[in-house]
DNA sequence: TTTTATTTTCAGTAATTATTGAAAGTTTAA
DNA sequence: TTAAACTTTCAATAATTACTGAAAATAAAA
């Protein structure tokens, strides 16, 4: 297969898959293109190539700049805007879970801990609802000081740790 | 806050938490239903309580059996057919886990490793790509590794563990 | 300034995804 | 058997989400 061929491949591939966990098509796509890109790409090229009007790409790039994983840079001589992903894969990785725990984690954190506080009443089934809350609650502060701890280490802290863990 | 008001509240945040992360939004509540339900409920009831059809019921009861997260349950002298949530949070987390592992991460692997081989170019250009690929799928490798892990852990083994990690 | 290049916004529309409800299918019991 | 109770399916439709394209806003150059 043509190296171009591939290129495209991987971005058509990797925003169906996008699809399937519930992140936008074209979001996905923008980032592929600017992963495998070997220079800046303006908003022009990014149409071009994905076949996808201005604003399409404009709010896109804005939501990758919002997750922290591309970003604008300059290119001397030239008037508009480039924009280059990270290609450092671990840190891709790091900042994508800093922000699924901001969006995602806490907010689930905040509504179980208050409904616990909420109800006052000590029914056998009032104290099972609880339980269930409380449950729900630690299980996701585990998972939370999981990543918390993934996204502080480097990679082969991590590798080598786990490594270890499996192995015993 | 009444009981029955903070189950309620439980079920419709659980809801529109859900659609922020991909999952539809009525499978969450009738989950979300079961987990705080003190009994196995009927389709009937579901569709009274969340105010939806028999055809939806179904179609995300079906769904959420086939996350392996609902069973379904006999109640003696009823001829229909009742449903129950785990109420083992931990066991939720871990079924969770597992499904997501096969259906989005392993995919992802796949395409990756095939597209690092159809490359058979050697320019620089190809071997970036190539790179790119491979440390795609190795971070995804690692975070597939961890996963397998805590899946086949107990909660305590988990946690003790990590307390372990985060200390160091 | 004024002009030109570029980016941003957003109302309208298209595409996708979820839901209904009624008909068809299945199971149990009379 | 036949009828009643219940479940499943799926075409039609509703609801949601994504995208376009042109106008407005902004920034740089003349």
């Amino acid at each position: 297969m043509k190296l171009e061929d591939a290129k495209l491949k991987y971005i058509h591939t990797w925003g169906s898959l996008a699809t399937n966990w519930g992140i936008n098509k074209t979001m996905a796509q923008v980032h592929a293109l600017l992963l495998v890109s070997t220079k800046p790409l303006s908003a022009d090229e990014i149409m071009e190539t994905l076949k996808i009007s201005r604003g399409n790409v404009n709010m896109n790039v804005r939501a990758l700049i919002d997750w922290g994983i591309v970003s604008k840079e300059f290119v001397v001589g030239e008037r508009k805007e480039f924009f280059v992903a990270d290609k450092d894969i671990w840190e891709l990785f790091k900042q994508i879970t800093k922000e699924r725990k901001k969006r995602e984690i806490e907010p689930v954190l905040k509504v179980l801990d208050e409904l616990q506080e909420d109800v006052k009443d000590t029914s056998e089934e009032a104290e099972a609802f609880k339980k269930v809350m409380n449950d729900l609650s630690s299980v996701t502060k585990t998972v939370n000081g999981i990543l918390e701890n993934a996204i502080k280490a480097d990679e082969h802290w991590l590798l080598s740790n786990f490594t270890k863990m499996i192995k015993k």
